[in-house]
DNA sequence: GTCGTTGCTGGTAGCGCTGTCAACGTTCCT
DNA sequence: AGGAACGTTGACAGCGCTACCAGCAACGAC
């Protein structure tokens, strides 16, 4: 008998092969490997394809071949700007490649993370982006089973699953503080939220800079759990003033937090950087333009994504990087937020060489 | 002959129903519809399905079943925050589902929409996602050809193709202006960038309400079709101060742009609301804490997100909406930056009501 | 002239699942 | 009691493509 279901004139393989005058097996290898066909029936295969507007199915593609055509993302939130810039770089990078990016949150859980893996890989991706290096056990074990290429963005580490690509967060912190500590500030608070891996390291750089200065104390952290805002970082800020009113300057973990500071600063009558220098996390494009313009750490997130797009791409159609791991870097970014202290004394609220600021002051002295 | 090809040991449907004592129908009618099943067949599956660690096949079932799980999504751009905050409410509405997101970003370009709108319609999706309502006459040809529901979002708008939800951005700009014109301005300029439908419909709004009032003058409108930036926001407000000096107030077309002409207004020495107001629109997080607190026409972006998500699924499951055009709505909220004037002449930098004010300013009469 | 070798092509047989339809047992109605 | 109606189950035949292997012609080496 013949066949049963309506067909809605789908054009398939079997019809471009027949209009082309090849084989179905024939028309296939076209669209996989054309240099294995006569120049004399690719073109024929071609114009067959293009004249009756033939779109390969995906899906019997991917059972016939045992396996996809799409590259698993995993990323722990979609609202941090950070991360869309990073995802930005990825579909620009796939874009125009036959993969086609398939997008998971974990929310920050490594137990979603590895939740989410599973359901990946069983879906057998052509590869894999993960981000971190934090994964359980359970993951990392799979990780190192799946047979795709992987990479692990956002920053770099020891003992990579497959290739990776980031930054050290440790040392971006350590330059932020060393950046602080050439002008000429001590008393440095460090404000952070969310404090996932990423932000932890941050502030294990931070610890560590100012151990080796002799300058730490615990009451200049303030870190909280909640998800980080510019609001949050006027609170975190308020506590961290409360713990330590002779603050010399803040080390934020992220730029919302370093705009959340500097507004906060503004509403108690803070100079920024007169009396409190700010420093921030990503160089995020409004850094620039605050008033005064904020100093913060630049981290190439596009390009990140990007590269590990392109390099998982490559590794895929069998091209692995000669540098399966790769250090993108970051940079300081001074700006007025962070210049140096005018004297080598505290200019406190009450002290000298700000007189307009007496006297702008009585709206808070009753 | 028997299987040819390598199975690493996969578990299919088959292994499943077989230690299930079913047949593979069966075993495949537990995974799609479970009350169909009587209810010792049904643990029967369940626990085999368990116990083995089964994991259906999209590939095979999609190729079956002439139909994929994916719910495409394509949206203008990823940097956007506005978007980042649809797409969390469309991925935590689509989690826990049985629908996978396949999104693409049409960089603004209603040229390159059609091209993604082909590719997505070719692989059947059980859904549809699209932005806005200026799709090219060809794409709306085929959404509407198209054997699959369909959501538009972000606006609402005649001639709805399926499904609809957003707000009316023409309204919600006349909203902000009334909202100026109720606290005494009348001199408001109107910023804007990228221009996109739905930044040109919030510019209709604000000439619209503007010549309601006689009020509208060309020479108060600037606007780029530049991406939105918050440096850009400071530098289009000098553009605007340049070509009408006498400037009341400001309604920017998005908040990047309205915290860009704070900056720029604090650069300048211009006090905000006393001098200049600031409106702008979305009411990102920032804003609120911003210094002034800035006010902004709120829009239910997660909202929007979410439902258009948990709308599509529910339509796709045969459960269509009662309504299908949904209109969210918007909110002026009210906030310092844009406070009733003190009084009703024009206090000039120079003018009365903030003696602080005046003695802070010596810092720039150098 | 025979035998590999290479380059291209096609036949066969599934990939793992589900649509269709038939068959069965049970219940309820007349 | 007979039969319709319903709920539940299974056999069969693909979905559209590709892996595998065989076949064939053309060519050079011995």
């Amino acid at each position: 008998m013949g066949r049963k279901r309506t067909k809605s004139g789908k054009i398939r393989l079997a019809e471009v092969a027949e209009l082309a005058g090849v084989s179905p097996i024939t028309a296939s290898r076209f669209f996989r490997n054309p240099e294995a066909l006569s120049v004399a029936k690719r073109t024929r295969v071609e114009s067959a394809a293009k004249e009756l507007g033939y779109v390969p199915n995906l899906a019997a593609r991917a059972l016939a071949s045992q396996r996809t055509e799409v590259i698993g993302v995993l990323i722990p939130s979609l609202t941090n700007n950070v991360f869309s810039d990073v995802l930005r770089g990825i579909y620009d990078a796939s874009e125009g490649s036959r993969y086609s990016i398939q997008l998971s949150n974990t929310r920050y859980s490594i137990l979603q993370e590895e939740k989410l893996l599973r359901l990946f890989l069983a879906q057998k991706p052509a590869g894999l982006i993960v981000t971190g290096i934090d994964q359980t056990a359970e993951s990392h074990a799979m990780l190192e089973a799946a047979d795709c290429p992987i990479v692990q963005i956002m920053e770099i580490g020891p003992n990579p699953v497959d290739m990776m690509i980031g930054f050290s967060h440790y040392e971006a912190a350590r330059a932020a503080i060393a950046h602080l500590f050439a002008q000429g500030h001590h008393k440095i608070g460090f404000v952070g939220a969310r404090m996932d891996p990423r932000v932890q390291r941050r502030l294990d750089g931070y610890v560590s800079a100012m151990k080796d200065a002799s300058l730490f104390e615990q009451r200049l952290v303030v870190t909280t759990a909640t998800p980080t805002s510019v609001t949050l970082g006027g609170a975190l800020f308020t506590d961290l003033l409360a713990r330590e009113p002779d603050l010399d300057a803040v080390f934020c973990a992220n730029d919302d937090l370093a705009l959340g500071v500097l507004f906060e600063c503004r509403r108690r009558d803070i100079g920024v950087p007169e009396q409190v220098a700010i420093v921030g996390f990503n160089d995020l494009e409004f850094m620039a333009s605050a008033v005064p313009t904020l100093t913060s750490v630049r981290t190439n997130r596009y390009e990140m994504g990007k590269t590990a797009a392109t390099m998982l791409i490559e590794a895929i159609d069998g091209r692995r990087p000669e540098q399966p791991v790769l250090d993108l870097g970051f940079k300081v970014i001074e700006r007025q937020s962070s210049s140096a202290r005018r004297s080598d004394s505290r200019p406190a609220a009450s002290g000298a060489g700000t007189a307009n600021k007496m006297v702008a002051l009585p709206s808070s002295h009753d």
